[in-house]
Formats: structure tokens, sequence, C-alpha cells
DNA sequence: TAAAAAACCGCATAAATGTGCGGTTGTTAT
DNA sequence: ATAACAACCGCACATTTATGCGGTTTTTTA
């Protein structure tokens, strides 16, 4: 049995979405609202397995609602309901926590299908959603990894690796074996490679280009 | 008319694909290949729009392939072709810069369907596999965002973030109008909440904590 | 095998940092 | 209205850093 809640404020809308759960064998309508607020402060009180939500509710739109619920439960599953099928905001619902999207005019058939799909783990979704999905993630890995490492050698890496922790020459000195003449000279070739002059832009610009 | 290369190491299944595409009006297989390293040095000669793929590849496999393809040539629409329907490897795949994935026992009209989706500029997958996928990234989000900011005032992010660029005490007074010993203090502030002791350890914890 | 790169060591010194102490003022929340 | 906090300012001083110069030895690569 899936127990299903549903946030919409069209009023026949959510009642048609409620009459097919609780007419299906192994779905059930626990609770059916007309905005986040009260959806929301009856959450903790409600069995949900899915939550059915509107995008464009009065009050708290779809989006901070997902981020309000996730807070309140995490585990949630939360399916966004959307008129427009390809839209920002169908990616935007995404980022904020929701597992998938239905377009309204959805069949019932996959409607059921698509809420099942949530509860055993997937997340329903257009490929051109998808798409821009993964390119954001893409882009991350890219920019995280397969950039130069401005041809720092691995013991220069190891250094910078050191400073981020809060170490000072002499205590990199300590835990590599080597003198602290020999960090600085490390140093100043990770400053020169990097183009930097002090240790916070050195570790800040490794981070940030993923060399450490 | 979608151009569409082919990397498979079975020749029955790699002619069968073959024979598909160039039977149905509105594709053209423009290259067949056994091996990556074939397709790889034909790669800049040849106009291709997507390319299906194997995983399991002798030499150079699947998710290496992707990667050494996208770096030739980034706006390469990759599908990946697979056995098993849902895997890390195909996630994986993703990851690497596939666009979707196909499992090999696919019909020939989805196949031919999911070929125009990637070509259309979607991203065919099962909702299984989307929702592993948006869920790194909501994690991500989680780490960078929502994650506490150690209770850093918005002047001491500034600060921080001024450190992180590689400005001096002296600099950083002189573009926030106020003296080097408030931006001492406000660093030693940034310490105590951080619970570091150098500018190093703390641009390089608030980096990873995604506080600036 | 010669050249290049990485890893190592040393010294000197001006500049910058970390940390101790002491304050005032204005806003926000209880 | 009293407390808590952010933002501001100041001084002193030991420690640490950045950068200049000079080297040697081993490993990798052309």
């Amino acid at each position: 049995m899936i127990n299903v809640a549903i946030i919409e404020d069209n009023v026949i809308i959510r009642d048609g979405l409620s009459a097919l759960i609780n007419g299906t064998s192994g779905y059930k309508c626990v609770g059916s609202f007309g905005n986040c607020e009260n959806f929301l402060s009856e959450l903790p009180k409600l069995e949900i397995d899915v939550a059915l939500m509107d995008i464009g509710l009065p009050g708290i739109n779809g989006i901070e609602g997902v981020k309000k619920a996730r807070q309140i439960k995490p585990s949630l599953n939360i399916l966004m309901l959307t008129i427009y099928k390809e839209s920002k905001v169908v990616f935007e619902a995404l980022c904020a926590g929701a597992c998938g999207y239905l377009v309204k005019n959805t069949p019932p058939s996959r409607l059921l299908d698509a809420i099942k799909e949530v509860y055993e783990g997937g997340s329903p979704m257009s490929s051109m959603i998808a798409r821009q999905v993964i390119s954001v993630f893409q882009q991350n890995n890219a920019v995280t990894k397969s950039k130069d490492d401005y041809g720092l050698s691995d013991r220069e890496k190891e250094v910078l690796l050191k400073l981020s922790e809060g170490d000072n020459y002499q205590q990199i000195a300590d835990s590599l074996f080597i003198s602290v003449d020999t960090v600085r000279h490390h140093i100043r070739n990770i400053y020169k490679k990097l183009h930097v002059h002090s240790q916070s832009e050195a570790v800040a610009k490794a981070i940030r280009k993923g060399v450490i």
C-alpha cells in the first residue's frame, strides 16, 4: 500500500486525484491539502510515502514547499505536478529536492506508474529535464577533476594539502621528514606555478580548481 | 538526417545496429568500430551527431572512451549501450559525459526514439538512474548551501573571501574601508568560529564547507 | 647520454601574521 | 531595558611567512 498526499489548490483536480488514488488498489490518499502551509503543519503527524505537489500554489509555492518539507522529513518522496512540460521551474524543483514530476494531463495509468516508480526509488522525468540535470554535474566534474593541475608535482600537492590542514612550515617539514627550507622552496614553486603570493590564495585556488 | 556512429566489439550486434539505422529514413550510420581506439582516431574526421557506445569493450572501455571522446569533441552526444539495466557503471558513464543509455535488448523502435531524443538534446534514462543522478547534486547543494556557516557574520565571510583572493590585512582593510586592526579582529573571530589557527586552514575549511 | 625536472638543503631579512589585552557604538531579540 | 551580537578601533610582540640568493642529488625524459 502506497500512502499518498496531495497538495493542489484546484479543488477539482485535487478531488479527481484523490478519487483516482483511493479507487486503485495498492494506493491510498492519506491527506489532501489546498496549500503548503496546511500540508507542512500536518506532515510530522502523517505516514506519507509519496507527496504529489503542485508547483503553482498560493502562499508558499511548490518549490519552497519542497525545501521546507525536506527539512521536516528528508526521506519524503515528492512528485511535482506541473502544467508545462519542459520548464526551468521543474528543474528548480528537482534541485530543491523533488524526486520527479508529472505533467498535469498525464493519463491516470501513467500517473499511478510514476507514483509507484517514485515509491520504489526512481525519479520519473522527461529526457529533456534529465539532460539538464546531468549536464549540471558533468560541469562540476569537469571543473573539479579534468582541469590541469598547473604542473604541480606530487610533492608540491602534498605540501599544499598540509598547508590547507593548518600546518605551518615546521610542522610540514616534520611530517614529511624534510627541512623547513625545503618546504619553503616547494611553496615558492607552488606560488610560481599558481601565480599567487600567499598561502591562502594558493590553497583557495588549488581547492577551487580541484587540484587538492 | 541523424548521423550515427557505433562502437561495439560484438560484430553481430554491430552489424545489426548498423543495418537498423541505415534502414530507417532520417538515420544514417557513418561509422562502425570494434574498439574505442579506432573510433577516437577517426572522430575528428567524422561528422557524427550521436555515438552509440558499448560499455564493455576490449582495450579502452566505454567509460574511458566517453571521457576521451569528449575531450576531443565536447559537443558529441554519446548514448551508452549496456547489458545490465541498473548498474553503477551506467551511472559512471553518465558522470563521464554520456548523454543517456540503452539496454542492449531494447526494441528497435525505442532505440531509434532514444537516438532521436539524444539528438534533440534529451537524455533517455530509466527513472532509477535518474534518481541516482539527481540525488548526487541534491547532496552537493545540501553540502554547498544549506549547511550551517559556522555562525560567520556577513562581514566575516567578506574578509574570508578577500583572504582567499590573496589580499593581505592591509589590502582587506583598504578595500572594506576599515582599519587593519579591525581586519585582524574579524580574522580572530573567524578562527574561533571555524576552530582553526591559520589563514590557509580557514580558507580551506570555508571553501570545502561551501561557506565562501 | 645529455638535458630537464623533481626533490632536497642552507642563509638572510623585511614584511606579515597570530594572539594577548583593552575598548565604543549601534542593532536585534528577549 | 538589558543582553547579546555585529562591527568597529587600538597597541604590543613573538612567531611565521615571502622572497631574495646560493647550492647538490636523483629520477625522468628526450
